[in-house]
DNA sequence: TTGAAAGCGATACCAC
DNA sequence: GTGGTATCGCTTTCAA
């Protein structure tokens, strides 16, 4: 059995009480006394007692609030799972989680959520933010608060939450070049398409996709973005398009939504598993191209990660003072195909 | 907060030991107060409190054992981490784990430990066994005797292990088949290189993989598995051999040990970057090559999880009664480039 | 069959 | 500054 305090508290002849606020800098104790403990505790191996000082804390009930937003997409299902999961075993810690959601992208409404938590006096929040100069200042006006915030999912870099947790979306894009550098012939030619030019994510996903293929396999040609605003029919028709006027096209990489859009075009020419084609996120429809062979390899972006993650780091900031090591805080890259789901 | 015990006896005007008893089944309370408990447990959402429950069982501590062996390879070192991570979790909450450790294969030894293990009365054992018909029986007699044992890492299918925690190989080959399968232009031929023959695991994972190519790339031809014997030496000469004989070798598939060799051949042809290769396991090695372009994709068997896992297994069965699930727990099948290591 | 009470390890508040 | 003490939620004797 590891020593407790109380054995440290015997050890030093002093109270419990002492020893804690010795080893935790609580104050209140003589610097004599508070060396010569933390010398036994060192001595002795001290580790505290997780399960312990998690019961004692439990008195003192901290809360926090998570906002949500896109929460009819598949990705985002997963990600609440991982926050509900975090908020169930946080629960019997010491923390109660209030819980938003809004459909679509809503910045007045995640602006409305967040007065709405503050008012119940949330101590901390994790947000998916839309991307939105009102919902920035308003998050840089609660973190001037002293509350923390962290957004998961979607950053808002310029703003002053403590850590983002999601994607790195330039490794992202490099890691679906390197795919398909590997699966696409020499002097073969690669499509790119994508959401909306204008977001973030999608034109890091992009660029650096495009900047690695260059770098590593300048013999493929890399036809210019195309965005499909995250619709499946229009990315339907762009493919349809792209394979009229390319014949020797070998790869798409899809780097957003309309995923299914491609494949079904591919499969309406009879080319589905003869391209390669890469995608993000794994969405049940997107399990089922991949199982089908339209889809080549998943990029997945670890959504579960993205909900759990969030909530233990302000976890960490209430309850244990420990502020997050990093600011962007990346969730892993999963590669997925129909044979490793 | 969640509704606790003291709420439900109050509730129910009985004492915290009554509903306790009633709610675990522990007996000694009359069926009618008992099915009343549990009325109102059910009506109010009980659910237990995990950290109170933890913190009241570490007064009776739990003892379990666990071998590892091949300790000197990376892939074992890394299983052990997980599973000295795992105990330090569990002696916070009421188990005490003891370690034994063997170098290389070497069923003496662990017939050794497992007697020391059980003169030191664990309750349950976790072992990486050697595929020894007497570790086997040694196995059995302790199973007989009502210690749950769990192997992990390589299996005895044929022993009385209550489940094996590991990599489904077959899966794994079947995962290497189909990204060779991309990888590889129509009409290349893809080579074997395995560890050895006899061993279960290196058979399964070439012959999932050629099963696999047969049936989605039938025009790719599947040179014959050699074995290298898990040394670097042998499949650098293998692979020279095999560049010497064959010169539209396409990829080459290794499912065992002998990677670098396989990696030094391809380098000193001038080929590394040019032939696809799939591999196993991350190791420090094995990540050089992955950077360096030698090896193209990596098959990762989560050795982590696999030290891991099989201690929560026994905490389940020891301390909740909860046997697990499943009889095969597989590790999850990951996939690595130099891109998302 | 039931209740009362001690205790797991840590925290926090209140006296002194 | 320090010690004493109640408490978190649950398990487990020990009496009754």
């Amino acid at each position: 059995m590891a020593v407790t305090l109380k054995q440290i508290a015997e050890i030093a002849g002093v109270s419990r009480g002492t020893v804690d606020r010795a080893l935790h800098n609580r104050g209140r104790v003589s610097p004599e006394v508070a060396a010569r403990i933390r010398q036994i505790a060192q001595e002795q191996g001290y580790e505290p007692n997780e399960v312990g000082r998690a019961l004692a804390r439990s008195r003192k009930q901290t809360r926090v609030g998570v906002i949500l937003q896109s929460m009819e997409t598949p990705t985002m299902k997963i990600v609440a799972e991982g926050a509900r999961a975090a908020a169930k075993t946080l629960q019997n810690q010491s923390m109660e989680v209030l819980f938003r959601t809004v459909e679509s992208v809503n910045a007045a409404q995640e602006i409305a959520y967040l007065d709405e938590l503050l008012a119940a006096g949330v101590q901390g929040l994790a947000i998916a933010p839309v991307d939105d100069a009102r919902v920035c200042r308003k998050l840089d006006e609660i973190a001037g608060q002293g509350i923390p915030v962290v957004t998961f999912n979607a950053d808002l870099p310029q703003s002053k939450r403590i850590c983002f947790v999601g994607q790195d979306n330039d490794r992202a894009g490099r890691t679906a070049a390197g795919l398909m550098a590997m699966m696409v012939p020499k002097n073969g030619k690669v499509a790119q398409i994508t959401g909306h030019l204008t977001n973030d994510a999608h034109r890091t996903r992009c660029a650096s996709f495009q900047e690695e293929m260059q770098k590593i396999a300048p013999d493929v040609e890399i036809l210019p973005v195309q965005p499909c605003f995250d619709r499946d029919s229009y990315a339907l028709e762009l493919t349809q398009h792209l394979l009229g006027i390319c014949q020797d096209l070998a790869g798409i990489y899809v780097a957003a939504n309309g995923q299914h859009g491609v494949c079904e075009a591919l499969r309406a020419a009879g080319l589905d598993g003869k391209l390669r084609v890469i995608a993000y996120d794994i969405t049940p429809q997107n399990i089922e191209d991949l199982k089908q062979g339209a889809i080549s390899i998943l990029i997945d972006q670890k959504a579960r990660d993205q909900g759990y993650r969030p909530l233990m780091i302000l976890r960490d900031c209430l309850i244990t003072h420990t502020p997050p090591k990093e600011t962007f805080c990346y969730t892993g890259i999963t590669l997925k195909t129909r044979y490793n789901l």
